[in-house]
DNA sequence: GAAAATTTGGGACATTTGTCCCGTATCTGC
DNA sequence: GCAGATACGGGACAAATGTCCCAAATTTTC
């Protein structure tokens, strides 16, 4: 549900103490509900969470959005638009109050290019989101909503979060309406 | 629609020529709807596609299949897998006959070590992918079907490419009755 | 603390979609 | 050529979903 991947605040640790530039790698707070990246705008940086939680989503042309993921401790936003050397492909804004490091693109893709375990980190980490978000995608079309809804709910009382009805609804891909109808039918049974 | 990413036959034309070994790259050809990778299978190989097209899609338990992409010239497949360390996330089988470099996992990990370009060829093709799987997990949500399908049909006049109903439903996400009542619709208009 | 904005909840209706089912056409292997 | 599998097309019904609407509760902002 909330991505996390602590190795790279470990690895930017080490990045930091072994004395990266000031210039290059900073830590920066947002308060909720403030936007880090934008679509379709040329990105300068590239973030690390060290804590809080963000959320990344697609906001389309008719108006709605489609949250893709959570992402928590560790984890990486705007790798895709570095690396591809393109605008963004999506928002992501604090959902908490979050602290992250604020890298620079070109430090970043340098760092790419030069420490080993980095890139390993980034492979793995790119790897892994493209394994759940093709078998997200695929449960969402190919299951009822019930069933996503209700392996959902599991997740967030597991990890005790609560969202608003309509981040829940986002994440689902439908609307506010169809939720609540589901989560009648499901207080119900 | 159908991905491409010509640049790793030069890479590998090159990884070839500088002599790595036989048995850590060769060529081998599928006829068309042969099984290259399985889920939930371990895999012991990386293949790069040379020429033809392969379908990489999920097999729910549900007995319904998500078609996640078609692959064609230059595509890898297993990658995920291979840096991972895990056992298959999908199935990929060849739509048309298919000739491809048969790779070692190994070999690959290697590569992707100590061949800069490779590295950077790789982190490129999934940084894509990732922005397309999740772009089209978006559309796929928030938009009608008709005008999905609607797109899907222009791109697939444009490439001149033919699918069976059941891949087209397959990629949609959607039961083939609803594909032909769609099909219709717009016939009419 | 009051006004404004957001979130929540749900009724009513039209539309979309899936499921089940049956029949025909087409391809494939022997 | 023929049997079996696979692809194609669509009727009928039930279920799911979106849209439009209104109203109460809650949060935010000044």
């Amino acid at each position: 549900m909330i991505r996390k991947s602590p190795i790279f605040l470990q690895i930017l640790d080490k990045v930091i103490s072994e004395g990266a530039p000031r210039e290059s790698i900073s830590i920066q707070e947002f308060p909720p509900k403030k936007r880090l990246l934008e679509q379709d705008r040329n990105t300068r940086n590239v973030f690390v969470i060290r804590s809080g939680i963000g959320k990344c989503f697609i906001a389309e042309e008719n108006g709605k959005e489609y949250i893709l993921e959570f992402l928590g401790e560790g984890e990486i936003l705007g790798e895709i638009e570095a690396i591809r050397r393109t605008a963004g492909m999506a928002m992501v804004e604090s959902l908490t109050s979050l602290c992250v490091f604020k890298i620079e693109k070109t430090y970043f893709l340098q760092l790419l290019k030069t420490d080993a375990a980095f890139n390993q980190a980034v492979l793995e980490l790119m790897a892994t989101r493209l394994a759940n978000t093709a078998m997200r995608a695929s449960r969402q079309q190919l299951y009822t909503l019930s069933y996503n809804l209700s392996q959902l709910l599991k997740i967030l009382q597991q990890e005790k979060i609560v969202f608003t009805k309509k981040d829940l609804s986002g994440y689902l891909g439908i609307s506010i309406r169809s939720l609540n109808r589901l989560l009648a039918a499901a207080g119900g049974v």
